[in-house]
DNA sequence: TAACATTTTTACCGTTTGGTCAAATCTCTT
DNA sequence: AAGAGATTTGACCAAACGGTAAAAATGTTA
């Protein structure tokens, strides 16, 4: 009779992951990323994936039992990336520093982590199907937390009034932008596909839009 | 033998197009937005695309001989309402209005085209395989007219110098945003599905970033 | 090195999917 | 009303895909 059982749960020993299982895990994840950020969950197949991963199918779904436990496991693994830059800005800094330092972080993770943003705008796009409660709970939990702090500056006189969770929206889109829509972006540029040179350029308009004008409304305070 | 021929193109008679067959193109090209901006290419199934078209699937692939044609007719067919919005403004305005103008026709576009938006937010993250010559061509040639425009508005400082380019950008990411990450806007702000109450809001806070604030640089002129 | 657990492979299966074909039905014109 | 052309349908197909079963191979440990 043929024993029941997964990767790293064992029905006699639930013992901790093995060596192996550590590395072929990342491997798969990594190649997943890569197949699933190209052509969507539906677009990519268990064949690219396994063979981006240099390993065969049924060898892959013997550390994942099927296509959508290596999606939601990727989807997972991104949501504390994704809040990381959020969760920094502090009640106690300066306005201009902290949202400027956001607008960094979040520009600076669309430059470095464009697959992880496609795989998420994905998600999105699709009604996130995956990670809905997520996103009514943890993130509306911290988006309320923060927007409290921006209204606070603002009723300061420190930052112009208005809607505190428009303005993150305002920067998630522009910041994510340059991941999701690199491809707009490079065409209109007229760059080459690997030329991401423009970073600059947006750090600069960002800052332009959303620091030197915003800021200085205390002017007239 | 039987005769190749295809809707609309008889080997005989190239006619013009029958009362049914327009009206099945659009019946299905209707179905096949609704499909397409809820799954994207991969995800959608002719059969899913047929029946919201209430027509059989052979019916349908009498009219589109396959379903990358059916995509690429809705995409091209999409280029001119999202190139509008842009080719409206005016060297002759005044920049307030014409970009203020600019915004509130992008924003107003996504509101009313959601699935539209959707369609080329798909079409773009997975690397504008059918509308990457589009971009080159037609959008890169009418950004750069654009562009000089906002550029000699700077130059007379009516505007707050920055890229005009990325200028645009940012008014294309954050007025899409509110059609293609719907569902985490109404997550994020606690709303019920259908709820697209936060178009006001969202207009606030993009006059408030870029006219309110990017327009009086001509203050200290 | 023997015994056991883990990992990998080969061969395979059922379903879904994009698409075809030829016959049947409908529509329009004369 | 009849015939030509346009439209619709049902039956079908090959390929692709997600996933399974069981044996073979490899690694681990006493």
């Amino acid at each position: 009779m043929a024993r029941i059982r997964t990767a790293g749960s064992s029905v006699k020993h639930p013992r901790s992951k093995t060596r192996i299982q550590q590395e072929n895990e990342k491997r798969i994840l990594l190649a997943a990323l890569e197949v699933f950020s190209q052509t969507g969950f539906h677009g990519a197949t268990l064949d690219r994936i396994a063979s981006a991963a240099d390993m065969s199918k049924p060898n892959l779904l013997y550390y994942f039992k099927n296509k959508e436990d290596i999606h939601i496991a990727l989807l997972t693994g991104l949501l504390d990336v994704w809040l990381a830059p959020l969760r920094e800005i502090s009640a106690d800094g300066d306005p201009m520093l902290e949202i400027g330092g956001y607008i960094r972080r979040k520009l600076e993770s669309s430059r470095e982590f464009p697959r992880e943003s496609r795989l998420f705008a994905n998600e999105i796009l699709a009604g996130a199907p995956h990670i809905g409660g997520f996103l009514q709970t943890e993130l509306k939990q911290l988006v309320d937390e923060k927007a409290k702090i921006l209204q606070c500056w603002i009723d300061n006189g420190q930052l112009t009034p208005c809607d505190p969770r428009h303005l993150l929206f305002a920067i998630w889109s522009t910041t994510q932008h340059y991941a999701d829509f690199s491809v707009q972006v490079r065409h209109v540029l007229g760059l080459s596909p690997g030329d991401k040179s423009y970073y600059g350029d947006a750090a600069q308009m960002l800052d332009t839009l959303f620091l030197d004008r915003l800021m200085t409304a205390s002017d007239d305070a």
